[in-house]
RNA sequence: GCCGAAGUGGUGAAAUUGGCAUACACGCAGCGUUCAGGUCGCUGUGGGGGCAACCCCGUGGAGGUUCAAGUCCUCUCUUCGGCACCA
């Protein structure tokens, strides 16, 4: 008998289906569609990596089991081969991209091939190819008319080793640059956007809708980075307090804040040193000081900002006026604050933010507190204190000496005794103090409620007042002070009272009065160790004004009100997310299509102010270069070719393009007056080429469209997709982006690109990340060559589920390797007119009804068991008839496709295995005749029994009794005091 | 810190959504076939106790709901991913 050769096999049916177009969908008769893709191949010169291999196949797999269920499947492939990481690499060993690519897509093709793929090897197309990037331009001129595509002078990341600028989303975590992993730096330079943030809302709730892998929309939701809150003016107070300057609007301060609620906490503000206000509002002495900070700042990097873990600023001497209560609170000037997020400038609530609070303890800024946890046990604690100072102050007056004490443990409970040091038996004689007290509180309204004898001579009367407080008067010293640790430190806590011990329930309160107390001293109290920590969260507004005593979710919504009826302030909605920058300085990508006019500038300055007559969106237009005219080169004159270097195309590093050296290239003609103008010098981010690129697919060769519009109607959006979640917020946002913009314009009427999205888990060998330091990188090509890329791709698939981190293990692919094995060594057991037993029959149709189910939701790990029981389940008959084999081969085929089609063909067919349909499963011969009933005492199983399908409770319970095991245990039926019984499954008796 | 995902044998992992915990595979042990080897076939394999039938324990930890919990609720620990001086 023929031995199993995965090599020649795979090679003889990856070549016949190329061959014989198996793969290749007529697009436009196509009758039921289905659009699977994996994420654009990047050809880099490593070749092929495992992740990559493993998102194809996920998809691959798909693809073949929706086409044996009768689907029109197209799974096409391009290569997606502009960009920093092909540029870089051909820098690296010195040889023009174009050529280097020529040679790695030629690699990359052969080794997808080889895999055995369905691709659809007719339509590839490559970004680099001009008939494509001409419809990149294309878009970025659909942008820029609509306004979303605009040059601004900002504050970018640059890469030193790339020499060119990157988007935030190319930056990674520590600041490094997702490409080279070079640490990136801050420049002001004038550079092309596409207005995302104009998405922003539309990106974060287009999620909610979406069925793509929750750890994909979660990481956009946080990129995108949503809060409400509002925005409120300070206006900025003169130095002379009876006068407010008649500042213009526009030179009042407004901060962004999520927590209005805390205003009345406001004690003062902090604008960024970019600020616009931040020098000038700076008073004459001040100023020097203010002018030193700022530069100082400007000069440290943003690493540099955030590494310095204290937090730091300066004072610039004004002051500006809290809109809901008139106060007066300090400017500072401090490098916390982002310029970038919200107005760059923010009201410090040092009582209720930790950033806030540790700079205002630094310098010493007041601290006040507007939120309590426990407003009621707030309002008591300040009539408790409100009643002590009475009681003290009219003790004073009457040189009566008393101490007042917290009790411990009970509800508002303050007591008034004798000093400690005094003696006790002296306190019990001497009535004349004792009986002045009970008239001292008698006359502050505090009434006798009962009386408590302690001894003999020892009574304590106990008082309370019309709000509760109960206050207890007599010699107790011994039961609370003295055994109260905290005592001593307590007195010298309070020594604005006699004393006061508190009671422990009524800690926080107590202290919060107590910190007002303090800043009476104007004494900045350290509230972190009065509280433990910032109280952040919300709570009860108190010291508020009218405000007092609401939630804090609804003082939002009050002060906020106040606000706008006051014009002090808005609701206003902020998003992290930033435009997306697409200018790069370098060589291998799209040339940006625009053209600067001099002459336009002059003629019609309304050039200029292109698009601002089309934009819908209340976008400032572009400003370009100065004196010159930014025009889009128009859709005739596209694509705007990349002139073809042989030398000078590396990045030069100083802030332009190589392209802007190549004096042909830049010097042009203005498509609008005709006249002498010059070229955008810098290309577009690669990112924008693959953000489209399944657009192009549908018509890879359509010239007079971006892609053929009835076809795209019929293909997309796309079926299902698969590819690795790092590109999150990359490449899955831009694309959500571009979507969303071409739907805009009409093209489509969707504006989500994939239907499904799912995010593959990582590869790790041996449950450590694959590295090529580390030497443990699994090469598919090797593995593929060695066991067969039936066997790898089945056991990529069968590690576990799609979205999990997965190990790869060189033992765990024998397994796999043993399993199709297995497969081709069944053809033994093969017997044309054999009569398969009634279970193996069952078995084969319960196979493929549970397969059905486990693709449907993408659980291919289950199916390959499945099948895999199956194959057991083979191989514990003698013999199996060629149909059922036949209909075995065909559920196998999806994940064993070369091995599926050679057994195929030794059946004696002469057409491939992928025309079938998939088998129907009988639903008469799935059902189980009989069921196995667990039968289970108190939740214990203790026996099981097999009873036919049809037998209802009670001939269960009889068979249940029947046995010998329950017998055991219920040895009297009328023990029984619950019987639960759950059809098909279990029987269970409470006894 | 916030948001998300996840913790089950020696290992990768299953578990019809509250109903027999550990399917399938690796590894290991044993038997068979073979001159031999394993890319062959079969059997066994969570822990503990018992000659045995059988019993007890067991899904990161602690409680709870339930006849019944890997699954639901409360608290907690750990790991991984995203965001992070974002007001």
């Amino acid at each position: 008998m023929k031995k199993y050769n995965p090599k020649k096999i795979e090679k003889k049916w990856t070549k016949y289906w190329i061959d014989k177009k198996t793969f290749v969908p007529d697009l436009a008769k196509a009758k039921n569609p289905y659009y699977a893709l994996f994420m654009f191949p990047y050809p880099s010169a490593e070749g092929l990596h495992i992740g990559n291999f493993y998102a194809f196949t996920c998809v691959d797999v798909m693809a073949k089991y929706m086409k044996l269920k009768g689907c029109d499947v197209y799974e096409p492939v391009g290569w997606d081969a502009f960009g920093i990481h092909s540029e870089n690499y051909a820098l690296k060993i010195g040889e023009m991209p174009e050529k280097m690519l020529k040679r790695t897509i030629k690699n990359f093709r052969h080794q997808m091939q080889a895999a055995g793929l369905s691709c659809d090897w007719t339509r590839e197309v490559n970004t680099t190819d001009p008939e494509y990037y001409k419809w990149t331009q294309w878009i970025f001129t659909k942008l820029f008319e609509r306004g979303l595509a605009y040059q601004k002078e900002a504050q970018v990341s640059w890469c030193p080793d790339c020499k060119t600028v990157l988007a935030d989303e190319q930056i990674e975590a520590e600041g490094l640059c997702e490409r080279c992993k070079a640490t990136v730096e801050k420049r002001k330079m004038k550079q092309w956007f596409f207005k995302i943030t104009a998405y922003a809302e539309r990106l974060l709730s287009g999620l909610e809708t979406m069925d793509w892998s929750e750890i994909t929309k979660s990481a956009q939701r946080n990129w995108i980075g949503k809060s409400e809150g509002a925005i409120v003016k300070f206006k900025i107070f003169k130095t002379k307090p009876s006068k407010f300057l008649r500042f213009s609007l526009k030179n009042d301060i407004e901060v962004f804040t999520t927590r209005v609620d805390t205003l009345f906490g406001c004690t003062y503000v902090v604008l960024s040193p970019e600020h616009e206000l931040a020098l000038k509002i700076a008073t004459p002495e001040r100023k020097k000081e203010v002018e030193k900070y700022i530069k100082k700042a400007g000069q440290k990097s943003e690493m540099e900002r955030k590494e310095s873990k204290e937090k730091a600023g300066v004072f610039t001497g004004a002051y500006a006026v809290n809109p809901v209560n008139g106060e007066k609170v300090p400017i500072w000037v401090a490098d916390y604050v982002l310029a970038g997020y919200g107005t760059g400038a923010v009201m410090a609530v040092p009582a209720h933010d930790e950033r806030d609070f540790e700079f205002a303890k630094k310098y010493k800024l007041p601290i006040k507190q507007s939120i309590t946890p426990d407003y009621e046990g707030y309002k008591q604690t300040e009539k408790t204190v409100e009643a002590l100072h009475k009681i003290n102050d009219a003790a004073k007056k009457e040189k009566l000496k008393i101490w007042l004490l917290g009790g411990l443990g009970c509800a508002f409970h303050a007591g008034i005794i004798y000093r400690l040091h005094d003696d006790l038996d002296f306190i019990a004689k001497d009535n004349n103090q004792f009986k002045k007290a009970i008239k001292l509180f008698e006359k502050l309204g505090f009434k006798k409620v009962r009386e408590k004898k302690l001894s003999e001579t020892l009574t304590n009367y106990i008082f309370a007042n019309k709000d509760g407080i109960e206050i207890d008067l007599g010699p107790n010293v011994g039961e609370w002070g003295l055994a109260d640790k905290d005592f001593e430190e307590n007195i010298k806590i309070l020594n604005g009272y006699e004393a006061c011990v508190l009671s422990k329930k009524f800690h926080i309160g107590l202290k919060n009065l107590l910190l007002r107390e303090r800043r009476k001293e104007k004494d900045s109290l350290d509230l972190a160790y009065l509280q433990g920590k910032v109280l952040t969260d919300d709570g009860f507004l108190v010291d508020s004004g009218i405000y007092a005593g609401l939630t804090s979710e609804k003082a939002r919504e009050e002060i906020t009100k106040w606000l706008e009826k006051k014009k002090l302030g808005k609701k206003e909605t902020n998003y992290k997310l930033r435009d997306w920058c697409i200018s790069r300085q370098r060589y291998w990508g799209p040339p940006i299509p625009v053209v600067y006019c001099e002459h336009c500038a002059k003629n019609f300055p309304k050039a200029r102010l292109f698009p601002s007559k089309s934009s819908t969106l209340g976008i400032p237009q572009s400003q370009a270069l100065e004196n010159y005219a930014t025009i889009p080169v128009p859709e005739k004159d596209l694509p705007v070719k990349l002139p073809e270097l042989k030398k000078g195309w590396e990045p030069a590093g100083d802030g332009k393009g190589p392209l802007a050296k190549v004096e042909n290239f830049v010097k042009t003609s203005c498509p609008k007056c005709g006249g002498e103008a010059r070229r955008e010098a810098d290309v577009m981010d690669n990112f924008l080429d693959s953000a489209w690129y399944f657009f192009r697919y549908v018509s890879p060769k359509n010239k007079k469209e971006i892609f053929d519009r009835k076809l795209g109607k019929k293909w997309l959006p796309v079926d299902l997709y698969v590819g690795g979640n790092e590109h999150a917020v990359l490449h899955l946002m831009y694309t959500r982006f571009i979507t969303m913009a071409l739907h805009d314009l009409g093209l489509m009427d969707f504006d989500n690109p994939f239907k499904k999205f799912r995010a593959n888990g990582m590869i790790l060998k041996d449950g450590k990340k694959m590295s090529k330091s580390k030497g443990n990188v699994v090469n598919p090509e090797e593995y593929g060559e060695k066991l067969g890329y039936d066997a790898l791709k089945s056991y990529l698939l069968f590690l576990g589920p799609l979205s999990d981190d997965r190990s790869f293990s060189d033992e765990g692919i024998k397994g796999l390797r043993h399993w199709a094995e297995r497969v081709f060594n069944l053809k033994a057991r093969i017997a044309s007119n054999h009569k398969d037993s009634k279970d193996i029959v069952k078995k084969l149709h319960q196979t493929i009804k549970a397969v059905e189910s486990d693709m449907d939701s993408q659980k291919y790990n289950t199916a390959i068991a499945k099948l895999m029981e199956l194959t057991n389940a083979f191989y514990a008959e003698e013999k199996i008839s060629a149909k059922m084999f036949e209909k075995y081969l065909i559920i196998v085929s999806i994940f064993l496709p070369a091995l599926a089609e050679e057994l195929w063909s030794e059946l004696g067919y002469g057409k491939s295995i992928f025309l079938e349909k998939w088998p129907k499963y009988d639903p008469n011969l799935v059902a189980e005749k009989e069921m196995n009933i667990v039968v289970q005492i108190n939740g214990k199983v203790r026996d099981q029994i097999t009873v036919s399908a049809e037998a209802k409770e009670d001939d269960i319970k009889k068979s249940a009794f029947a046995s010998e095991k329950i017998k055991k245990y219920i040895p009297n039926v009328d023990n029984i005091r619950k019987i639960i019984f759950v059809p098909g499954r279990l029987i269970n008796f409470v006894v």
